[in-house]
DNA sequence: TAGATTGTTAATCGATTAACAATC
DNA sequence: TAGATTGTTAATCGATTAACAATC
C-alpha cells in the first residue's frame, strides 16, 4: 500500500466531488461519464479523470462511473469514516453558529468537548455537550484524547492556545482564528478558514468585474 | 492603465500579505526584505518578489519594502476602500455569527439590509439594522442598489435566491451556502466558502498524517 | 563606494489538457 | 460486434524557483 503523494490542487477538489456526486445520487442518477460530470462542474473531463487515477480505476470503459460507488470510494479517501474525537475551543457565537451548522458526524467527527475561558459559560451546553472553562483542558484532553480542535478563538489568545493544544495531544486544527498555524508545526493537519482573506478576495474580484466592463 | 490578466493564484495570497504586513506594522516594524517576509510566511521571497511586480516596484534596492507603504498599496489593490452595499440573506446562527465577527466597514462593505423567510426575526435588529422579510428584497434592491450579498440560506433555498438576486443586480456574493454558484453566472464575483469542503479536507489531512507516521 | 536587495529574465518544476490505445 | 468511455501516456501550459544585472 505504497502510495505516491497526491498533490494538494487533487485533494482540495475531492470534497467537490463527493459534494456533487451526493447531490446526483439525491437526484436518482446512477452512473455518469467523466464528460457529462466535467460539464456539470465547470471542469475538463481530462482532470476528472486524472484526479481519480491517481487512487485507482473507479471507472468501466465504454459505461462510466457509478455515483453511489464512487462517492463511497472518494468517501473513503477523505476518511470520513474514520471516528475522530473532536474539541471546540471558543463557544462565542461563531463557535456556536459551526456547532449547529455543520454535519460533524456523517464526516466522522465527534464533538466531545466544548471550551471558553468565559466563566459565565459554564455549565451551559451545546447540540448536548456541557461548556467548561478553559482551565479544565489539560486534565480533559488527558483522559478523553481528542484528536482534533475547532479554534474559535481571538486572534490573541490563538497562539498560545495552540501551543498548549499540540502539547496536549491534538493532531488537526480547523483554524478559524486570525493566527495562520502551519508555519511553525510541521506535525499537524491545519485548515485554516481566514474568513477574511475571503472577503478580501471577493472585494478583489468584484473591482476586477468592474474594470474589465469599463475596459469592454 | 492597461493592467494584464493577473492569475488567480497571485490574488489569493494578497490578502495574506496584507494581514502579515499588518501585524508587522502593529509590531512597529516598518521596513521588511523579500527574505525576511518569506521566511515569516513561508514562501520563497522569489515569489513575493515576482507577486509584488505584477502591480509595479514597490520596494527599493538594498532596502526592502517599506512594511506601512506595501500594506497600503495591497489595500487599494484589492479594492477595500471602494465602498460596497452588502445585503445579508438568511439570519439564523451562522449570519448572525459572521456579522457580528467580520470587520466588514474596515474592507469597505457596509451592511444595509438584512433579509429571512422567517417572519418571526421581522423587526429585529442586529448591528443596529432591521431584520426584513424576504418578499420585501425586491423593493429594497430596487431603492437601495445594493451590490454584494453574504449568502447564508439552507441549500434548497440558494439557488432560487441567487437567481433573484442577480435579476436584481447584485454583481458579487459571498457565499456560504452549499450550492455552488458561478457555474452558470459568469458575470458575478463568487467567493464560495464551502465550510463542508475544508473540513473534509482536514479529514483527509489527518489521515495522510497517521499513515506517514505509520510508515518511517 | 561597498553592501544589500530589488526587479526581471531564464530555468525548472508541476499541473492541466489533449490524444489515443485498451477494454467494457 | 460496434460504440462509448475509461485509463494512461505525451504535449502543453502556467506557476514557482533560481540567478543575476540594475540600483539604491
Amino acid at each position: 500500500m505504497s502510495e505516491k503523494q497526491v498533490s494538494a490542487s487533487v485533494i482540495r477538489r475531492l470534497p467537490r466531488y463527493y459534494r456533487f456526486l451526493g447531490m446526483l445520487a439525491e437526484n436518482g442518477i446512477q452512473r455518469i461519464s467523466s464528460g457529462e460530470l466535467s460539464a456539470k462542474m465547470g471542469l475538463t473531463a481530462s482532470q476528472i479523470r486524472q484526479d481519480l487515477n491517481c487512487f485507482g480505476g473507479f471507472g468501466q470503459q465504454g459505461y462510466g462511473y457509478n455515483v453511489a460507488a464512487l462517492r463511497e470510494e472518494i468517501g473513503k479517501i477523505l476518511g470520513l469514516s474514520l471516528p475522530k474525537k473532536t474539541i471546540l475551543i471558543g463557544a462565542g457565537n461563531l463557535g456556536r453558529a459551526i456547532l449547529a451548522h455543520m454535519a460533524f458526524a456523517e464526516k466522522g467527527f465527534s464533538i466531545v468537548g466544548i471550551f471558553d475561558r468565559d466563566e459565565g459559560f459554564a455549565g451551559e451546553r451545546l447540540e448536548g455537550v456541557a461548556i467548561q472553562h478553559t482551565d479544565a483542558l489539560e486534565e480533559f484532553c488527558r483522559k478523553e484524547k481528542p484528536s482534533v480542535a475547532i479554534l474559535c478563538v481571538p486572534k490573541m489568545a490563538s497562539q498560545d492556545m495552540v501551543r498548549r493544544l499540540v502539547d496536549l495531544g491534538i493532531k488537526g486544527f480547523w483554524n478559524f482564528s486570525h493566527y495562520d498555524i502551519g508555519v511553525h508545526y510541521p506535525d499537524v493537519a491545519v485548515e485554516n478558514v481566514h474568513l477574511g482573506d475571503s472577503l478580501m478576495t471577493l472585494c478583489y474580484e468584484m473591482q476586477a468585474l468592474e474594470n474589465q466592463k469599463g475596459r469592454e
